[in-house]
DNA sequence: GCAGGTTATGGCACTGTGTGTCAAAAGTCG
DNA sequence: CGACTTTTGACACACAGTGCCATAACCTGC
């Protein structure tokens, strides 16, 4: 699986995604997601506008530089899941999510920047349809009819929505634990 | 509660929101949403692109035009029924979205637009929240504790979404009926 | 070291959204 | 008619995002 390419020469980038991340993140925690522009990105990580949009191709995607890994891993959870679909969700879903505990300070004003800024929860909407569409293909790999289907991935995704909302509110709580009580919670009638 | 404004002068508006959103929605339908500028609209409305934006504060909100009044009824009918949260939910929701059978046609096209395009879907999102918020305020006001509430306000959004999306697959059933299937699932192992 | 291929970058122009400001239009009332 | 009120339209502007093209910086082979 090591598909690391065979390096044909070329420009070294000058700088990462992951490093991008970091800079934009710590402007957004400054002044605020709105109050920040690309250039200002840009500039603080010293490279071009038009460089930003080779690593993100939006100012809000800087907010989910890890949902590609967190969506590939709850879908091969569920893959590799032997337990029936409910249990598997309730499972898999806060583990694909957890990170390490030194994480949990930028996971936090993440979350809040989720729930409270309007701009960013718009951009929110892409990431949650892609997390209902792996629970709600799941379900239906597993034969069950599509109204169970679309009903377990909309249940997923509230879940997680409402546990980071209240875990928002109660910070001291363990999420995974919240997550895995919205998703019994939903679940429990599904099917 | 009539409150008609005394008419005290001054221009009289040359169009109003629901003809903008008429003609808007006409343009969408022809050749899309990311594909119709409000340049565009202004136009076949035969007004300004300013003006526009006195009606309307984005281009995504003419989708919106009936959601004040949506929201308002929905929140009127949790007020004043006597019923057990619960079965207030799945009873008052599905009412609140009612809509009379000729606006059928544009409920669906608008349904589609919803789940498809991206542009429209980030929109959505505040939208959204404010439904959560008038299903979770009315669950803390019978003085349920927050966890339920904050759950019931996800649970009542995600069999709102949930009905809509196997709706889109399977226009031939009846939308309010669904709505009721979804909350009633949803909502089963909340409390 | 140099030529040729490869990849990342930077600059520029352009469309489109959304906002602030201000003058002019089009009504009402006295 | 004049004073007041409200809507409108024009203009300028900031910012997001895209397409295009030249250039910088690295590779490998000679």
């Amino acid at each position: 699986m090591s598909t690391t390419t065979p390096d044909r020469g070329g420009r070294p980038a000058s700088t990462s995604a992951h490093e991008l991340a970091a800079v934009a993140q710590e402007l957004f925690v400054e002044r605020g997601f709105d109050e920040t522009s690309v250039d200002d990105i840009a500039a603080a990580a010293g490279i071009s506008r038009r460089t930003f949009f080779r690593y993100f191709s939006t100012k809000a995607d800087v907010l989910w530089v890890e949902s590609p890994t967190e969506l590939a891993t709850f879908r091969d959870l569920l893959a590799g899941s032997s337990d029936p679909w409910r249990e598997a969700l309730c499972a898999c879903a806060p583990q694909a999510l957890h990170h390490p505990a030194e994480q949990r300070r930028w996971m936090l004003h993440r979350a809040e920047l989720l729930l409270t800024v309007p701009a960013v929860q718009e951009k929110a909407a892409i990431r949650h349809a892609q997390w209902r569409e792996i629970a709600t293909a799941f379900v239906t790999a597993r034969g069950l009819p599509s109204l169970v289907a679309v009903a377990a991935g909309h249940a997923v995704l509230a879940a997680t929505l409402g546990a980071h909302e209240y875990w928002i509110a109660h910070p001291d709580e363990d999420l995974p634990t919240l997550h895995g009580r919205f998703l019994a919670m939903f679940l429990a009638g599904v099917g």
